[in-house]
DNA sequence: CAATTTTATACGCTACATCGTATATTGACA
DNA sequence: TGTCAATATACGATGTAGCGTATAAAATTG
Protein backbone atom coordinates (compact mmCIF):
# COMPACT_ATOMS: atom_id res chain seq x y z
CA UNK A 1 0.00 0.00 0.00
CA UNK A 2 1.15 3.37 -0.95
CA UNK A 3 0.60 6.41 1.51
CA UNK A 4 1.27 9.93 0.19
CA UNK A 5 2.34 12.02 3.37
CA UNK A 6 2.16 15.22 3.14
CA UNK A 7 2.12 16.30 6.76
CA UNK A 8 3.72 14.99 10.15
CA UNK A 9 0.84 13.69 11.24
CA UNK A 10 0.34 11.71 8.26
CA UNK A 11 4.05 10.05 8.27
CA UNK A 12 3.05 9.04 11.84
CA UNK A 13 -0.40 7.41 10.94
CA UNK A 14 1.41 5.39 8.02
CA UNK A 15 4.03 4.30 10.37
CA UNK A 16 1.81 3.04 12.85
CA UNK A 17 -0.82 1.63 10.24
CA UNK A 18 2.39 -0.59 9.28
CA UNK A 19 3.60 -1.60 12.31
CA UNK A 20 0.25 -2.97 13.73
CA UNK A 21 0.13 -4.66 10.60
CA UNK A 22 3.57 -6.66 11.69
CA UNK A 23 2.16 -6.78 15.10
CA UNK A 24 4.35 -4.90 16.78
CA UNK A 25 4.38 -2.81 19.52
CA UNK A 26 5.85 0.25 19.99
CA UNK A 27 8.13 -1.01 22.56
CA UNK A 28 9.04 -3.85 20.29
CA UNK A 29 9.54 -1.22 17.97
CA UNK A 30 11.96 0.85 20.39
CA UNK A 31 13.62 -2.43 20.86
CA UNK A 32 14.91 -2.60 17.28
CA UNK A 33 15.37 0.56 16.90
CA UNK A 34 17.27 1.66 19.90
CA UNK A 35 14.78 4.17 20.11
CA UNK A 36 12.57 4.71 23.65
CA UNK A 37 8.73 4.15 23.56
CA UNK A 38 8.09 7.52 24.09
CA UNK A 39 9.81 8.38 21.03
CA UNK A 40 7.87 5.94 19.23
CA UNK A 41 5.18 7.46 20.28
CA UNK A 42 5.41 11.12 19.69
CA UNK A 43 7.00 9.96 15.84
CA UNK A 44 3.47 8.17 15.63
CA UNK A 45 1.93 11.13 16.83
CA UNK A 46 3.20 13.23 13.99
CA UNK A 47 5.40 15.23 16.45
CA UNK A 48 6.87 17.88 13.69
CA UNK A 49 9.96 18.25 15.47
CA UNK A 50 11.30 14.54 15.64
CA UNK A 51 14.50 14.17 13.62
CA UNK A 52 14.80 12.34 10.32
CA UNK A 53 17.81 9.87 11.96
CA UNK A 54 14.35 8.50 13.59
CA UNK A 55 12.01 8.67 11.10
CA UNK A 56 14.57 6.46 8.70
CA UNK A 57 15.34 4.10 11.86
CA UNK A 58 11.95 3.37 12.26
CA UNK A 59 11.14 3.46 8.56
CA UNK A 60 14.10 0.77 7.98
CA UNK A 61 12.41 -1.65 10.74
CA UNK A 62 9.70 -1.59 9.32
CA UNK A 63 10.55 -2.80 6.08
CA UNK A 64 9.35 0.53 4.74
CA UNK A 65 10.82 3.29 2.55
CA UNK A 66 10.34 6.68 1.19
CA UNK A 67 9.61 8.27 -2.68
CA UNK A 68 9.75 11.66 -3.08
CA UNK A 69 8.22 12.91 -6.58
CA UNK A 70 6.23 16.16 -7.56
CA UNK A 71 3.35 17.09 -5.80
CA UNK A 72 0.28 15.21 -7.69
CA UNK A 73 -2.62 17.44 -8.19
CA UNK A 74 -5.93 16.58 -7.00
CA UNK A 75 -4.84 13.15 -4.92
CA UNK A 76 -8.31 12.65 -2.70
CA UNK A 77 -9.69 15.74 -3.49
CA UNK A 78 -12.62 15.65 -5.50
CA UNK A 79 -13.15 19.30 -6.51
CA UNK A 80 -10.08 19.91 -7.92
CA UNK A 81 -11.44 18.08 -11.15
CA UNK A 82 -13.69 21.07 -11.28
CA UNK B 1 10.51 11.81 -11.65
CA UNK B 2 10.05 9.63 -8.39
CA UNK B 3 12.92 9.59 -5.89
CA UNK B 4 13.09 6.58 -3.85
CA UNK B 5 15.31 7.94 -0.50
CA UNK B 6 16.16 5.54 2.27
CA UNK B 7 19.06 7.58 3.75
CA UNK B 8 18.98 11.25 4.75
CA UNK B 9 21.38 11.78 1.94
CA UNK B 10 19.31 10.61 -0.64
CA UNK B 11 16.41 12.68 0.75
CA UNK B 12 19.00 15.51 0.05
CA UNK B 13 20.12 14.57 -2.73
CA UNK B 14 16.00 14.75 -4.19
CA UNK B 15 15.59 18.06 -2.58
CA UNK B 16 18.51 19.60 -4.48
CA UNK B 17 17.65 18.40 -7.83
CA UNK B 18 14.68 19.80 -7.28
CA UNK B 19 15.37 23.01 -6.24
CA UNK B 20 17.89 23.16 -8.96
CA UNK B 21 15.40 22.09 -11.36
CA UNK B 22 13.69 25.48 -10.33
CA UNK B 23 16.07 27.61 -10.56
CA UNK B 24 16.36 28.49 -7.21
CA UNK B 25 18.94 29.31 -4.62
CA UNK B 26 19.60 27.78 -1.60
CA UNK B 27 18.83 31.36 -0.40
CA UNK B 28 15.72 32.00 -1.98
CA UNK B 29 14.62 28.94 -1.33
CA UNK B 30 15.48 29.45 2.30
CA UNK B 31 13.37 32.91 1.97
CA UNK B 32 10.51 31.19 0.89
CA UNK B 33 10.27 28.86 3.69
CA UNK B 34 11.36 31.29 6.66
CA UNK B 35 15.08 28.85 6.83
CA UNK B 36 18.34 29.98 6.82
CA UNK B 37 20.34 29.29 3.55
CA UNK B 38 22.53 27.53 6.12
CA UNK B 39 20.15 24.95 7.04
CA UNK B 40 18.87 24.27 3.43
CA UNK B 41 22.69 23.46 2.65
CA UNK B 42 22.61 21.12 5.79
CA UNK B 43 19.58 19.42 4.85
CA UNK B 44 20.29 18.93 1.54
CA UNK B 45 23.85 17.56 2.61
CA UNK B 46 21.65 14.99 4.31
CA UNK B 47 22.19 15.68 7.87
CA UNK B 48 20.39 12.81 9.75
CA UNK B 49 19.48 15.01 12.32
CA UNK B 50 17.18 17.67 10.54
CA UNK B 51 13.68 17.78 11.64
CA UNK B 52 11.12 16.50 10.26
CA UNK B 53 9.12 20.27 10.08
CA UNK B 54 12.21 21.55 7.99
CA UNK B 55 12.01 18.55 5.46
CA UNK B 56 8.15 19.38 4.88
CA UNK B 57 8.48 23.24 4.70
CA UNK B 58 11.10 22.50 2.23
CA UNK B 59 8.94 19.73 -0.08
CA UNK B 60 5.75 21.70 0.33
CA UNK B 61 7.91 24.84 -1.23
CA UNK B 62 9.68 22.82 -3.63
CA UNK B 63 5.96 21.49 -4.95
CA UNK B 64 6.98 17.71 -3.69
CA UNK B 65 5.24 15.47 -1.58
CA UNK B 66 6.45 11.98 0.41
CA UNK B 67 5.29 8.42 -0.56
CA UNK B 68 5.71 5.75 2.43
CA UNK B 69 5.49 2.78 0.60
CA UNK B 70 6.84 -1.11 1.18
CA UNK B 71 10.67 -1.23 0.58
CA UNK B 72 11.11 -2.81 -2.81
CA UNK B 73 13.02 -5.97 -3.31
CA UNK B 74 15.94 -5.96 -5.77
CA UNK B 75 15.49 -2.15 -6.82
CA UNK B 76 19.06 -1.32 -8.28
CA UNK B 77 20.38 -4.19 -6.69
CA UNK B 78 20.41 -7.08 -9.30
CA UNK B 79 21.93 -9.71 -7.39
CA UNK B 80 18.68 -9.99 -5.72
CA UNK B 81 17.57 -11.64 -8.41
CA UNK B 82 20.02 -14.23 -8.21
C1' DC C 1 41.58 35.74 -14.60
C1' DA C 2 38.44 38.81 -12.06
C1' DA C 3 34.08 39.72 -10.31
C1' DT C 4 29.97 37.91 -8.55
C1' DT C 5 26.93 34.55 -6.95
C1' DT C 6 26.28 30.49 -4.45
C1' DT C 7 27.23 27.20 -0.96
C1' DA C 8 29.66 25.63 3.24
C1' DT C 9 31.16 26.60 7.74
C1' DA C 10 31.80 29.08 12.36
C1' DC C 11 30.29 31.17 16.94
C1' DG C 12 27.27 31.81 20.76
C1' DC C 13 22.42 31.34 21.78
C1' DT C 14 17.82 29.34 22.44
C1' DA C 15 14.64 25.67 21.64
C1' DC C 16 13.53 21.17 21.85
C1' DA C 17 14.19 15.92 20.68
C1' DT C 18 15.67 12.08 22.91
C1' DC C 19 17.41 9.89 26.86
C1' DG C 20 16.44 6.88 31.32
C1' DT C 21 13.12 6.06 34.35
C1' DA C 22 8.61 6.06 36.02
C1' DT C 23 3.73 6.51 36.07
C1' DA C 24 -0.82 7.69 34.27
C1' DT C 25 -4.13 6.72 30.78
C1' DT C 26 -6.20 4.02 27.54
C1' DG C 27 -7.49 -0.18 25.18
C1' DA C 28 -8.43 -5.12 24.73
C1' DC C 29 -10.40 -9.01 26.33
C1' DA C 30 -11.86 -12.71 29.65
C1' DT D 1 -16.13 -5.18 35.40
C1' DG D 2 -11.42 -6.32 36.47
C1' DT D 3 -6.90 -7.42 34.78
C1' DC D 4 -3.14 -6.96 31.80
C1' DA D 5 -0.95 -5.02 27.80
C1' DA D 6 -0.16 -0.99 25.22
C1' DT D 7 0.32 3.80 24.78
C1' DA D 8 0.76 8.56 26.44
C1' DT D 9 2.89 11.62 29.48
C1' DA D 10 6.21 13.45 33.09
C1' DC D 11 10.89 14.89 35.04
C1' DG D 12 15.55 16.35 34.85
C1' DA D 13 19.67 15.64 31.98
C1' DT D 14 22.14 15.83 27.65
C1' DG D 15 22.79 16.51 22.78
C1' DT D 16 22.10 19.01 18.85
C1' DA D 17 19.09 21.62 15.27
C1' DG D 18 18.11 25.98 13.88
C1' DC D 19 18.73 30.90 14.81
C1' DG D 20 21.34 35.54 13.53
C1' DT D 21 25.31 36.96 11.82
C1' DA D 22 29.47 36.60 9.44
C1' DT D 23 32.96 34.80 6.56
C1' DA D 24 35.38 31.22 3.89
C1' DA D 25 35.33 28.34 0.04
C1' DA D 26 33.59 27.04 -4.31
C1' DA D 27 31.18 27.61 -8.49
C1' DT D 28 29.53 30.49 -12.16
C1' DT D 29 29.94 33.82 -15.56
C1' DG D 30 31.86 37.82 -18.03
Amino acid sequence: MEQIARTSKQIGAAIRRRRRLLNLSQGELGAKTKLRQATISALENGEPGARLRTLIDVMVALGLELVIRERSKAEGRIEDFF
